[in-house]
DNA sequence: CCGAAATATTTACGCGGGTAAAATTACAAT
DNA sequence: ATTGTAATTTTACCCGCGTAAATATTTCGG
């Protein structure tokens, strides 16, 4: 098949002229039925398609979007961006994936390059606490952004979450019943959820008249299992567990601690000769293959990439006027396994 | 800080030519100090970055590197897709990051639209058996491209890999060695890596005078802790395994199966009282947190994305007549840890 | 079959910058 | 100071396509 290099030649051969052609490629319907099927005969016979960099080079607003995620490497956010992709791909959008790998500098040069390639929209789950707010800020003058899974107060058009002060009550009003009330264990927090849910955490215990106990630990970074798993054996040896059953910040976090328990050789699970109960938050791609089977709650993945994907197609449609900024949590549900 | 629209206008007010600029911008080294100075001062004082479109446009080699793996939302290719990254942005390239999600046309999609990026090369872990062999050439022909984890015979200017003739005879020497000899769980396989495996452990088996058992199941796509867990209870149920041990096609069936074996009351670990012993193949980044922690052949996945990403680079400086196809495997290494 | 509105196509120009070749400059050696 | 040469800078002309305005064509009521 004979190769075409610009939209010039392939007008000539399919006997329209060039801007017709570029109107096609636009919106096929949006040129005469005659003329299309000229031009889909044509495109059958030779080998053409549009110079991508010539076709944004001149355009105001182009067709890509930006999908930033803090962490690739944790299948949430893997499959997070898999579900925006798609919904992107299906409204005819280009979506450019990247990954900040939870280090700032990282986000700020992807955030740089991303405004430069001018993008129609941008979804974003910000690193959170050690994001740099003042260039987050004058990005999403440039852009319109949606952030989802975390929050930066005020900036972006919008956020999507789920709603931690749902979430965490539910297991925790859970555990309660089932047991032992819950100590919560938590590392340092990367981003404002984390925060969240230990406030949610302790709220809850008040209210249903138990002391709330909180086992901090230390840990940087994305090494969640790393940090639950050395810690978690820290903290067991050193009876740092107040009762018998651990609420983690987050299914990583758990899982990590899963491990430190079978270590030590307590048994994990609700029933007789169980010596812990663990529970989770998000029910991470992986937690129903652990060892017990992880108790969790159950973010709405789906929900909450939908939901960002149309809120940023609201923004890009609606013209600058209606900036009003939304914020959407999603309610948690409870998963019901075999570790608490 | 003033915004400058294009080249002309900020050439213009650093008192030079935009040709020069233009040279600036692509080597700072490549024009005179006094130069040079001057246009960084401009860049202090007014706020300008050329346009990527309109660089890009007229450039016979972009700056651009596509990365594609078969499957993001598995650890390992995320882990090997951040190193990859890394070494290209070092490198002054932009590396695009795309995951064909296990699926045929979103993989012919994603090569379709890169083409017409006109990236400098792509390193490509394809789908394997499910990819489509005639595009997959035809694409390699336009744009330099190492293929790396899953080989397809003959196509791309190189491929990089593991040594499954090395690692799976390493570990079925192991538990030989230290119990009795393995049965092979595998599923239908997704790419040539799983035949290798398979053929490796039989002949390894053959070599030390054992008889292989094979424990092949159903089930399609990506999923394959889900398969391995199903298909591991029925397997169980059925007493499909010959031996008490088991070397799983990779360490994601193998947590599958870990799963199963907890449920079904099995104990694993080569300590008294276990009933039965698993090892993986992989070292995938969560093999470490299992219950018990995973004993698996760890592949080199720095070696390897580094190797992909210099023979890239090798074949990209390199002119055409030079394009002998390389294949490079890494060995493996014994990881030890509990379950085997 | 006519004429006006609605569509479709063409004309003409611009976008932002790459890059060969010409012109200028710098620098070292006479 | 002169000259030769290498390094820089300019000149000049593209690239491939978007798009407003002008023109042509179709559609359709009457």
């Amino acid at each position: 098949m004979q190769k075409i290099p610009n939209m010039e030649s392939f007008a000539r051969v399919s006997g329209i002229s060039r801007p017709t052609v570029s109107k096609y490629f636009h919106d096929p319907d949006s040129v005469r039925k005659s003329t299309r099927a000229k031009i889909e005969q044509a495109l059958k016979t030779y080998d053409y398609s549009p110079n991508i960099y010539a076709i944004n080079q001149n355009r105001r607003l182009t067709k890509t979007i930006g999908i930033v995620v803090p962490y690739l490497a944790d299948p949430f956010f893997a499959e997070m961006a898999r579900n925006i992709e798609q919904r992107c791909i299906d409204a005819g959008f280009s979506p450019l994936l990247f990954s900040s790998h939870g280090r700032t500098e990282l986000e700020t040069d992807i955030l740089r390059s991303l405004r430069s390639l001018k993008p129609a929209g941008v979804l974003l789950a910000p690193l959170g606490r050690s994001s740099d707010r003042d260039l987050l800020e004058s990005f999403c003058e440039d852009v319109p952004t949606v952030l989802f899974d975390a929050n930066v107060e005020g900036v972006g058009e919008a956020f999507v979450g789920s709603d931690n002060f749902q979430s965490i009550p539910l297991m925790v009003e859970y555990l309660c019943r089932t047991g032992e009330p819950p100590c919560f264990f938590e590392m340092a927090p990367v981003n404002p959820n984390a925060n969240k849910r230990r406030r949610a955490y302790t709220e809850a215990m008040m209210g249903l008249g138990h002391q709330p106990h909180i086992v901090h630990v230390d840990g940087d970074g994305w090494a969640f299992e790393e940090i639950g798993h050395a810690e978690g054996i820290r903290a067991i040896e050193g009876r740092r567990f107040a009762t018998n059953t651990v609420l983690c910040s987050n299914d990583r976090l758990a899982i990590g601690l899963l491990a430190a328990a079978y270590e030590k050789g307590l048994r994990v699970g609700r029933g007789h000769g169980c010596a812990m109960r663990i529970a989770g938050h998000d029910d991470h791609p992986f937690s129903r293959f652990t060892c017990p089977s992880l108790t969790t709650v159950a973010q709405d993945y789906e929900a909450i990439s939908d939901h960002s994907v149309e809120a940023l197609f609201a923004v890009i449609e609606a013209s600058e006027e209606d900036r009003q900024r939304t914020e959407t949590l999603f309610p948690g549900t409870l998963v019901m396994r075999t570790s608490a």
